[in-house]
DNA sequence: CATGAATGAGCTTTCATTCAT
DNA sequence: CATGAATGAAAGCTCATTCAT
């Protein structure tokens, strides 16, 4: 009872923000479970105590924090989605693996997924969050696409789920292999090229053609 | 890292296999930083303190647990790519992804890189461990693989980094979305069913082609 | 303790008076060291920081208010035993548990004592403080009263200190079985009626008499 | 994670109640929500840990104490009443007020009533159980004391709750002025001569008698 | 070998108190 | 004077690890 000391600061408007960030490093770093709340704090410039005046607990953070992250990727997703509603479906799968590749192969981005792979196994909540707003519309636009390009001649029929998998697949793939696997000396792929190669694959397959890589 | 255990005996001398499959299961449940040695010890049916008696910790236990599992796997990969040396590769890339999915489809199975991929970010040793065990002996077996194929003309000249992305990419991603990803209503999918679409796709490419094999 | 407090003043010039209220409110609710300072400052409709300008701490305020209380108690009781100073002994005696029984029953008004018997315990200064000022005043009025109803010859000759522990015994007894002890379901008593029957036993004793008055 | 360091020691039988007696003792000093269980358990002997091992919470601490204490007051009080069953109620009612005084005035007793009066307006919990396994039991053995008692035309018809107030009240009092009320310098009062003295005032009231003082 | 009671460092969370605004 | 965001010491509780039995 009757503690003394002191310990102030101004108020920066975003810092809600600033502490997700510092939460969404240490979780990366460390796992949900052994991220401990001090060094958030002190990542994310504050006190220990000023993390609770944003957030209820450390698991509401985390909640928060894939919240914000899903909001983004959904909204840049559908925008994606739509710029391309009109576009070759073959130039669409070339940008979609691209866009993938890049974005999954940036740690600022990144972070939230590799979160996700990591932990969604101990928190239903949000792995039905994630396969939610992430998954099934991603699915959705997939099925799109493969309509489109099945109706003008460029895509032979295909079961979306199969898609999925060699959509999505092949960046989580890179994804794993160019963070938690490397290892020091390993050469950086450049992703833009990488992407390049496997839009290849994907679309000719493995086997030789006539009038090959396009 | 991954040193041998002293590994004492007991009644049917398997005691630490048994503690560690129940540590697996517990890591998987939990992940590794929230899982109790008192389960783990209540699953493995022994008390907490004879869990010291053959692992001098918890993180020696998920030392231990990586290695068999590893030694498991590499071995069985590398009765694989032996045994199909002289096979088609065609046929041998489509056995190769049936094996994969329907392993990665198996609990017992796949409970082992689950752990790996939800840990490997905070544990240096056990990334490089498995990069060095399993990822580079994969990706040896399938340089093998494609340059074979490329020399019988079945196979085009591609990059090995790109196949392997193509090749474990989906299977990874079937396993996250038929465990952690899965959703109470969804149709389970078949993994030999999935494994025989996606080599299409992957021997074929997404697009129609003439005489169209499978 | 019980120094007196700078007490800045403001608006209604009664804040301080405000904050004590809510105190005394909160405190008796939660218990001194359970109460927030917070929940304080909602109650008395100021902000946090206000509380300190015009306590020094959470303990200074609940000796300000205990002070206050004990102003009021001990003023009216010297008044109460002046104005009955002529009286008949033993019609001051039923007056005075009427009155001890009613302000015991009274929320309002026994919030304070309540406060003081639950946290004295805690608090030497505070015990010594109500002692002095309440107990020991008490026991000198007592003390007059049971002589001047000996000397009238309708006393007996009693120690003062079993006569405190019958008068204020019953009223503290009141107070704890009407508020702390109380179910759902309980029938309300009147103080009054009590307070009378609670007269007629220790005036009488709890034995039949001829000319039974009342 | 990983964390060092040992610590032992054997298993006397009796943990649990030393634990209880420890709490007991903090509970009283310092009030239940500013009691730490740190200070509990070096009073017990223990470490901090070893309390968890028998009471869930600090919560339960409280509660299995006031369960244990009430257990042992309704079993002594139903022993009393019942070996009282036929003696003159006059001599029950004088034993009575000494058992009472002299248990109240024990510390190692008048604990445990002690912390109910301060805490059950915290613990509604609390307050119903202390009610429903002391209160109302003490009531209804009173009751058939006041029925014997007139019946035999020792005493008059009174009100069982007035009577309660009575006799509770005053041992109540005397509990709270030798303990939290006392200062140095207070001369100590005898319970028994204190139970005595309000015997007879109880008894015969507070007003003169022709065959006075019994 | 095996047990599980015991330890204590360390973690999340709370809250009295302060001070920049 | 008043505010409330921020602080950080401290509290309750957990759990990997040990060792007396």
């Amino acid at each position: 009872m009757m503690t003394r000391k002191p310990g102030h600061r101004r108020r920066p408007e975003a810092r809600p923000d600033e502490i997700l960030d510092a939460a969404l490093f240490v979780f990366v770093e460390a796992g949900f479970s052994a991220a401990k709340m001090d060094i958030i704090a002190r990542q994310a410039g504050v006190s220990k105590g000023a993390l609770y005046l944003y957030f209820d607990s450390k698991e509401a953070m985390l909640r928060a924090l894939i919240e914000r992250s899903v909001g983004k990727v959904a909204k840049s997703l559908s925008q994606k989605v739509n710029a391309s509603l009109n576009d070759d479906p073959v130039q669409t799968c070339r940008t979609l693996f691209r866009a993938l590749f890049v974005a999954l192969s940036d740690p600022a981005i990144n972070a939230a997924p590799r979160l996700v792979f990591s932990e969604a196994g101990r928190f239903p909540e949000m792995a039905k969050f994630y396969r939610e707003n992430v998954i099934d519309i991603a699915r959705q636009a997939l099925t799109r696409l493969i309509d489109m390009g099945g109706r003008q001649g460029v895509f032979r029929a295909m079961d979306v789920d199969a898609v999925m998998r060699c959509v999505m697949g092949p960046a989580l793939a890179n994804m794993m292999l160019t963070t938690v696997f490397v290892q020091p000396g390993d050469t950086v792929v450049d992703p833009l090229k990488m992407a390049d190669e496997i839009s290849d694959i994907m679309l000719n397959g493995l086997r030789p053609r006539a009038g090959d890589s396009l």
